[in-house]
DNA sequence: CGATTTTGACCAGCGC
DNA sequence: GCGCTGGTCAAAATCG
């Protein structure tokens, strides 16, 4: 991967689409004047482990995330601080990140303690009781469905080759959303590694963006693991890649002697990997022993992570993430 | 030749 | 109801 060093990479977590966030930057962000909501302003307090990030941690609240993007009072001290970072964070649950993939009740990969399903149950109480309450009503609803249709189908003997016929839901059936995460990365290049082999599916214009917005979906079989991939119309270096579902098999990449000693656990969901493996990078590039570190343990300094719950919110500060100038580029 | 990408069309959801 | 938009499909094109 070409940009693996070139990059800055910026994690979120909130709720909801990430079109919107960068659809609704104003270009006006960008002016000089504008430098205070700069990517650079984006100083995360202290240290935050993975643990406490993915749990609702310190950022959790809106004063928090304001504070800490520099939106009402930014710290002082955040502009071009920490000269040396390769790469930064901020992790976004941008859905439903409390409806895992594997279907409760359903074993599957999924560790009930992983700090992503702490993410989960608070991200979806911040999206709303009664939308939690509806998506399992869907879900249920849906699963019903798809078991009269499978049963339908095999009666009559089959696929039929009209188009939309994978889903088949009903009006009104919500199809549930996979749980999500975007990372905001800062890289030349769209398709940044991460391990898992994708296939593109689709492609569409943005709107209010000259850049179009990549659908890929992961290659192995039986993953439905989904990513989109567009950049800031603003910041063109800057690429939001959106991970939706949860890889239901290991990492290829680690599979084959990859550089990353983390190995795939199951245990992680798919994002955790993602996450983990970008922060073996830093970590392998600071000299560090990867195999020493405990992901729920320690966060390396470089990478600071902010959570997001509320979609909201994040449209609120998409404008201090839309100005790149005399971003820090601390490579 | 299989895998992947491109691209136009289709569909669903949502707001007005 | 209509139009807009996001997401997906699938045939054709391209790549390795």
């Amino acid at each position: 991967m070409a940009g693996g060093q070139e990059r800055e990479l910026y994690n979120f977590l909130f709720h909801d689409e990430l079109s919107p966030f960068f659809s609704q930057l104003k270009p006006a962000a960008t002016d000089s004047a504008g430098d205070r909501h700069g990517l650079n302003q984006l100083e995360p307090p202290p240290f935050l482990s993975f643990t406490d990030v993915l749990r609702g941690g310190p950022m959790a609240d809106y004063g928090a995330v304001a504070r800490a993007l520099g939106l009402s009072a930014p710290p002082p001290d955040v502009l071009g601080s920490g000269g040396t970072r390769p790469a930064k964070e901020l992790m976004v649950d941008v859905g439903n990140a409390g409806n895992s993939l594997t279907s409760p009740g359903g074993g599957g990969v999924t560790n009930p303690a992983t700090p992503n399903s702490s993410i989960s149950s608070s991200s979806t109480e911040a999206a709303g009781d009664e939308d939690g309450e509806k998506w399992k009503k869907d879900q249920l609803k849906q699963e019903e469905e798809v078991e009269k249709q499978q049963a339908k189908g095999d009666e009559e003997g089959g696929e039929h080759k009209s188009k939309k016929v994978n889903p088949p839901r009903k009006k009104g059936d919500k199809r549930p959303r996979e749980p999500r995460f975007a990372f905001v990365t800062k890289s030349e290049v769209d398709n940044l590694e991460d391990g898992y082999r994708w296939r593109k599916y689709g492609q569409k214009a943005v709107k209010n963006s000259p850049y179009p917005r990549s659908y890929y979906r992961c290659t192995t079989q039986k993953c439905s693991v989904k990513k989109r991939v567009e950049r800031s119309y603003l910041n063109p270096t800057i690429v939001i890649t959106t991970y939706e579902g949860k890889h239901t098999h290991q990492c290829p990449a680690t599979g084959r002697g990859s550089t990353h000693l983390f190995p795939p656990s199951p245990a992680l969901s798919f994002s955790q990997d993602f996450v983990m493996q970008q922060i073996m990078q830093q970590v392998n590039g600071n000299n560090m022993q990867a195999g020493s570190i405990n992901p729920n343990l320690y966060l390396p300094p470089p990478l600071q992570q902010m959570q997001f719950q509320d979609y909201g919110l994040l449209q609120d500060m998409i404008p201090s993430f839309s100005n790149d100038d005399n971003q820090p580029r601390d490579i």
